[in-house]
DNA sequence: AATCCACTGGAAACCTAGGGCC
DNA sequence: GGCCCTAGGTTTCCAGTGGATT
């Protein structure tokens, strides 16, 4: 081995385990889940039959981002996993992210293939070419293969475009007899408090079964998640307001945990992109300008340009017209200027840019309001921006320069 | 309270690309 | 090879809507 680790050496590190700040980092020890405990309880309680190979409650979470909902969930399905092949009871685990996987098709292909061994059961989820109600029939032949009970995590579930004939097919597997041995629970996360209103009578009764709410925490328990991770960072690089700091800044928008990992995370990040040897509070302001920033680039980056070329139309917009309100229709017209002299590409048609609006909406980037103008003057939408103007902006064209 | 209009959003249909099964 | 499936992106058509003005 030559000297090829040059590049390695001398750059100092404040990080000693920085997977602990992974957002999707499930601790293994429940002491390190902060402030949760009647949750965690909760969800045991509604499981616990599964220990002795018996169908699972089926339960409903609410809460808003960040609050523990995923979290709490792995870390109760993973105990569970290894309650239950104590008494030699094989439970199978399968989450699914709604917000990937929107449609029914999308999940039950999803669901199959993460409880699937293919060895084993030799069956396939294709992604396309077979048909929904197939991935169906071939999900309860691997459950009753290979498990005694198999838990369902339905992660967003309110960002599912029907979730009634998904849920309705999978409380009902047992009853309509299309799994013959093998016990199915689901357990479904929304951040809509109001999501039940969208389900039909049978979804409801089989999925409401068990219903509880995650609260937001406040800055005194995301002060503690942060203190419970530290372990990410090496001794003594993190000065003293640094994690107050990130806490009170996480805790004014909805006491938001993952927002407040992400900025303690990036805050490390930067301190060590200077090559500092401890994170100061001034990282902690600059990452959370970056992380928003990251955030919007994210999940702009999955949309498709057209969608960037109307946003960015809005963000314009909104920047030039000082508080005046901003038109749908003006926005199209933006729109259609930037598409030809910008990016040389045919401007999509009216009706699909408010579907893009409309998505855009959706994804909490902008918010809209419907007004009537008056006599003669139609009705319209008025579209407002969540983000500074500036920011969207650049992100928007971060990702433009970025794509090439 | 009736009117009026541009805008809104649902529905249907089209197209392309990708793929499995017999 | 023919027939079947799904997905994503788009267009076309159209009934419905809000609320200031009459």
């Amino acid at each position: 081995m030559g000297d090829i680790s040059n590049y390695f050496e001398g750059v100092t590190t404040v990080f000693r385990n920085k997977d602990l700040l992974q957002i999707d980092h499930v601790p293994d020890n429940e002491r390190l889940i902060i402030g949760r405990e009647s949750q965690l309880n909760a969800l045991a309680t509604g499981l616990q039959p599964a220990v002795e190979g018996q169908k699972p409650n089926n339960v409903l979470i609410y809460g808003k981002t960040g609050t523990g909902k995923s979290l709490c969930s792995k870390f109760m399905a993973r105990q569970l996993v290894s309650a239950a092949s104590e008494n030699d009871v094989s439970v199978g685990v399968a989450y699914v992210d709604c917000f990937q996987d929107s449609t029914e098709s999308q999940v039950i292909r999803s669901l199959g293939s993460t409880i699937n061994d293919q060895e084993v059961t030799d069956e396939t989820f294709p992604a396309s070419g077979v048909s929904t109600s197939e991935c169906y029939k071939r999900a309860w032949r691997v459950m009753d293969d290979l498990y005694d009970v198999v838990v369902v995590v339905l992660d967003e579930l309110d960002k599912m475009d029907d979730p009634n004939s998904a849920l309705m097919n999978l409380s009902r597997a047992a009853e309509a007899e299309k799994i013959q041995s093998c016990k199915l629970g689901i357990i479904g996360i929304s951040n809509k408090p109001r999501f039940k209103d969208r389900l039909n009578e049978r979804a409801r009764s089989s999925l409401c079964q068990r219903d509880f709410v995650f609260p937001p925490y406040d800055a005194n328990q995301i002060e503690k998640i942060l203190e419970a991770r530290d372990g990410a960072f090496k001794d003594d690089v993190l000065e003293p307001g640094v994690i107050p700091r990130a806490a009170a800044l996480a805790a004014r928008e909805h006491g938001d945990a993952r927002k407040a990992i992400d900025i303690l995370r990036t805050a490390g990040e930067m301190a060590q992109e200077e090559q500092a040897d401890t994170v100061r509070e001034g990282h902690v302001d600059a990452a959370q300008v970056q992380t928003e920033r990251d955030h919007l680039i994210e999940v702009l980056a999955e949309q498709p340009p057209h969608s960037r070329y109307v946003l960015k139309s809005v963000a314009l917009l909104d920047q030039q017209m000082d508080d005046r309100a901003v038109k749908s229709s003006d926005v199209n017209q933006l729109y259609r200027q930037i598409c030809t002299e910008q990016y040389s590409s045919d401007p999509l048609s009216w009706r699909r840019v408010r579907d893009l609006l409309h998505e855009l909406e959706f994804l909490e980037i902008i918010e809209r309001k419907r007004k009537g103008a008056g006599r003669g003057e139609g009705g319209y939408m008025e579209t407002h921006l969540l983000d500074a103007p500036e920011i969207v902006i650049d992100a928007c064209d971060a990702i433009e320069s970025d794509g090439r």
